[in-house]
DNA sequence: TACTATTTAATTTAATGCAATTTAATTGAA
DNA sequence: TTCAATTAAATTGCATTAAATTAAATAGTA
């Protein structure tokens, strides 16, 4: 059924979520200054942090990206002395992706941010956590679809 | 209080967020593309069915996107023949903003997009109206907080 | 072994996004 | 009225993003 409001931009959910996300983004861009990180590199050390040694390819299905955007992305990182980036010995088609003792340090600089954030948007947990689970479910209905498709391109 | 968990990448909403966000955009893509529009520029379309005869600032308040994004994008729909782009008369500072016959047009393909895409993601128009509101709450927090941050930095 | 298919990164191309600067037009105060 | 301040867009530079292509390495098969 299609009305009036059908089209309307308040009535979007992906509009919502698409703004909302630049404007967050916004909002830890100064927070990330301090550690000379952008948001995609910052959400890039998170997963390092919880797990290195990894290729670039499980780096990419954690963060669903893919290596157009990670391969320049952790150059810059290498450069900045963050990470390495070595040839897997036994399978050179992998780059291994580890962290340096400067990017494990790191860590230690990030770790009050979400919390600042959180303060930031005067959250409580209960409001964040219930929100985060929304999140994270339709998260999983897309990846369904988002998998399904590439499925049926890879039939053809 | 700070634990482990602090900075593990899946209790991150603004991850969820963001990876959401892209994510939703690989979905509507192949539907756009029927349209010959991006997301941006369908979102920017969006605006415009609801309003036209609208400077830039007016447009990038309510799509939350400034003139380094707006001016390339708006172009290249004017290239495509569905806008117009006009100084103002009264004050030649202004570009004015308005649908050609054709862009008016537009919106009778992209008008069951949404309908196609809550299908696709199997939601219920109680759950998508649910999270709605709680993406819009959260953006209005957002908002105050980049505002005030605006400000500060305006008092300077 | 030789050849093909697959896998993994990297590269290329095009489109955002944002911060900072520049340009042009207008406004407002001395 | 003249000039400084403000405003609106455009421009510039940098950093993502995604899709498509390429290149290198490996795996599998005849």
């Amino acid at each position: 059924m299609q009305t009036d409001q059908t089209l309307k931009l308040e009535n979007q959910i992906c509009f919502a979520i698409y703004a909302c996300s630049r404007e967050l983004t916004k909002l830890y861009r100064p927070l990330l200054q301090e550690l000379g990180l952008t948001y995609t590199q910052y959400v890039t050390m998170l997963a390092l942090w919880e797990q290195d040694q990894v290729t670039v390819s499980t780096l990419g299905a954690k963060l669903y990206l893919d290596s157009g955007t990670l391969t320049p992305l952790l150059k810059k990182l290498e450069a900045a002395g963050h990470i390495t980036r070595t040839r897997d010995k036994n399978d050179e088609r992998n780059v291994v992706i580890a962290l340096t003792e400067q990017g494990r340090q790191l860590r230690e600089q990030a770790v009050d941010i979400p919390e600042k954030l959180l303060c930031q948007l005067d959250a409580s947990p209960e409001e964040g956590g219930f929100l985060l689970t929304q999140m994270q479910e339709l998260m999983a209905r897309v990846q369904q679809r988002t998998n399904s498709a590439a499925n049926i391109k890879g039939d053809e």
